[in-house]
DNA sequence: GCGCGTCATGTTTGCGTAAACATCAGGTTG
DNA sequence: CAACCTGATGTTTACGCAAACATGACGCGC
């Protein structure tokens, strides 16, 4: 910065005032100060930025994994209205789901420079957290339970299972069976909920479900045994890449869908509308949620504004050729 | 610092000491200060010490998408394997793939906190980078064409292609159909550059390529296209999902996978395993791209080695269904 | 034409840390 | 026992920037 400003034959505070863009600066001498850090490749040093200023303008995220399409395509809304904000986004994965690999993750966050921070974790471990948490940051949390502690944005789940489930009673299928995601996941959990919720208030035995993992291969396990199963016609499966595997395991058993059997996924993944047949599914809105975690973490970070409890970003049942004939 | 100091009764230099874990620091002191620490919830500021150190432990990756599994796994990979090194990782999303969307990415970055970057463009956009990005940041380049400037990690996407189009060939069929992925994509690309080499090679006729765009409904699309070919009975897809697309096209008209056509696709994501059929397809490995990004991207960044060249990850094929009897 | 406000710019200072150097106690050697 | 070493700890300083305050030039009104 020194020698911008010995080259523009300034100060360095003037130096400062037009990298920041502070008014105050007459054009002529901008247009010098601009010209005098082109010539010399400046770039201002962040970190002292950073220091003077007391906030890093970066927004911590901490996720168990990419490999599942919500979660990246959560995080990367999330960057992309951060970025817009002139936040940068740092990733801290938490590599073994354990307690020790999450209180790992967040001392090393405590030490990383982040004004705020996003977690997105399904499974139950959040509650060993609380402690190691850097006392005064911001925290938003996705997908999880964080009881009344942080502010909460995630997908309606509840309500885009219970319009599954309502579909496919409606098609005048007797009752509809389920295939779980892992038990120790949230999302899953509430899926399930809703589902038996559904049955309940329509009077529906709720027959019991078969577990996946989220994945297709599971997905396939689990179809094997409803196929096996005439009294079953009607499967609500909590994710589409295990329903892709269950459409398999149907076709299969020679079970043709959605003639036989009615199939609903979740997610609304891309390729689920190119399934055979296409499937119907639950919608979710990930780049909504990414931009309301950025929203509140935000109204946190600037207006020290009280967390808003939680935000539930709407989800919508996608009809498609699994329940019943081309839609389109 | 200093009230850490007081309170454990040492100077602000020994403090420092024990954060950093340096030698020569009576053990008796050191649980003191270590104490004090935890009792006033002393954290280092992250900001003051890039400061001083002149450098962040932070690597930078910038990319157009997460919505692609390779992209996702990809990141996923340099994430955990930084997070080992001490590195953390910070994202920075290019939203409009266009000149400007890049060189606005880059100059966020040349301000933003980072020792070190890794570049995941598919696209031909990478040139017009070169003179934004900081001069002395070490670069990696992962999936693009780097010409010489930088080093690149990426798959072996040629060496793969040809093992999909030999296959297919072995297996009898006169020649292979083609659907390539976008036009401005570098992988697309190669591989379809070694599907023609390899046919030209066996001195067979290389069939009209079909464009998609990666997505499963772009590959239905030519699907429906080449089944209603009946001379086309072997096709080799630039991706899985765009397969997925192909395999409905051609079950929707009527012709049997792999009695009457055979498919192979490329990346082996997961669900591939359970489309059908299965899916034969070209596996990549994608935690070990991002580890060797991470490794070569150190290697600068430590010892100031010249840039590796390129580095090549093995790919192969995985033969099941949709070429051929079940495998297993 | 004197006082005062306004605007552009310069000077001082400190953010939290760690390297470099200084100090000091205790021990060792010839 | 003096000269010297070693190892633990303290003191000074600078990293690059920007807020706060200081300066100084100019113009305006009375």
């Amino acid at each position: 910065m020194a020698d911008v400003a010995r080259l523009a034959g300034v100060s360095a505070q003037t130096v400062s005032r037009v990298s920041t863009g502070h008014p105050g600066v007459l054009e002529s001498t901008r247009r010098e100060v601009l010209n005098a850090m082109q010539q010399l490749g400046y770039r201002p040093n962040s970190a002292a930025r950073a220091l003077k200023r007391g906030e890093f303008r970066t927004i911590g995220v901490i996720l168990f994994t990419l490999a599942t399409t919500g979660n990246s395509r959560t995080v990367e809304a999330i960057a992309a209205h951060a970025a817009r904000e002139g936040y940068a986004i740092t990733l801290i994965p938490v590599a073994v789901p354990t307690q020790d690999g999450v209180l790992g993750a967040f001392t090393r966050l405590g030490e990383l420079a982040v004004d705020g921070i996003v977690v997105i974790m399904e499974v139950h471990l959040l509650d060993a957290v609380d402690l190691t948490l850097p006392p005064g940051v911001p925290v938003v949390v996705v997908d999880s339970d964080a009881g009344d502690r942080y502010p909460v944005v995630d997908a309606d789940q509840a309500e885009g299972a219970r319009q599954a489930v309502r579909h496919l009673l409606e098609l005048g299928h007797e009752t509809v069976w389920h295939v779980t995601g892992p038990d120790d996941s949230f999302s899953s959990a509430r899926r399930a909920a809703a589902w038996r919720e559904v049955l309940d208030q329509a009077g529906r035995p709720a027959p019991e479900c078969e577990h996946g993992d989220w994945s297709a291969e599971s997905g396939y396990r689990a179809g094997r045994k409803l196929a096996a199963r005439p009294d079953c016609t009607a499967i609500f499966v909590a994710n589409d890449q295990m329903a892709l595997g269950v459409l398999r395991a149907l076709h299969e058993a020679g079970r043709r869908v959605p003639e036989d059997v009615s199939v609903v996924g979740f997610d609304d993944i891309p390729d689920a509308a190119s399934y055979m047949p296409p499937l119907t599914t639950v919608h979710q809105d990930w780049p909504e949620v990414g931009r309301r975690c950025v929203q509140a973490l935000l109204e946190q970070i600037n207006r020290h504004a009280v967390p808003p409890g939680t935000v539930l970003v709407p989800t919508r049942l996608i009809a498609r050729e699994s329940t019943g004939p081309a839609a389109s």
